[in-house]
DNA sequence: GCCAACGTTGGC
DNA sequence: GCCAACGTTGGC
């Protein structure tokens, strides 16, 4: 079981919007290095949903419900997407800035590499995270 | 709106 | 294979 986090611009695909739809594909990715995380997540996995650009934060947690297919938005077989579904809103967004504070949490790509728009997250990082959101990393897992 | 970082494209 | 030009991302 692995952690992940991706990317969206608020403006383009919320949260909120995910959230009614209950379920996505993840698509859009033209980015080697990023394209090779989304194959590399696995179903159950736990994926960080993050807004960037406007009010920069960590908002809630998806669940990979479906591993890596071709992207159906284009015939170009170099890129695939994965479904996910929201798993949990976070009792607080953890943003950028509290992130960027966090000695444990420097190492992270979305602080080292700011332009991958999926990338993985280690386990103490995840947990960090959570803390800082009040969330119960118990309660998550079952 | 600006700009730094950085990935991609294309000329040579 | 190198590198300049250019486009995109994303923080501020």
């Amino acid at each position: 079981m692995q952690y992940w986090l991706v990317k969206s611009e608020p403006d383009v695909y919320s949260w909120d919007i995910f959230v009614a739809e209950q379920r996505t594909f993840w698509n859009g990715v033209r980015n080697y290095q990023a394209r090779n995380n989304l194959k590399a997540m696995k179903k159950g996995d736990l994926v960080l949903f993050y807004h960037s650009v406007t009010n920069p934060a960590i908002v809630g947690i998806a669940i990979v419900i479906q591993e890596f297919y071709q992207d159906p938005s284009t015939e170009d077989k170099n890129w695939v997407v994965v479904d996910i579904a929201p798993h949990k809103i976070l009792s607080k967004p953890v943003s950028l800035k509290q992130i960027k504070l966090e000695a444990i949490l420097q190492d992270m790509a979305l602080i080292k590499q700011s332009r991958l728009s999926v990338m993985p997250v280690k386990a103490i990082e995840f947990d960090k995270i959570m803390e800082l959101a009040d969330e119960d990393v118990a309660f998550l897992h079952s």
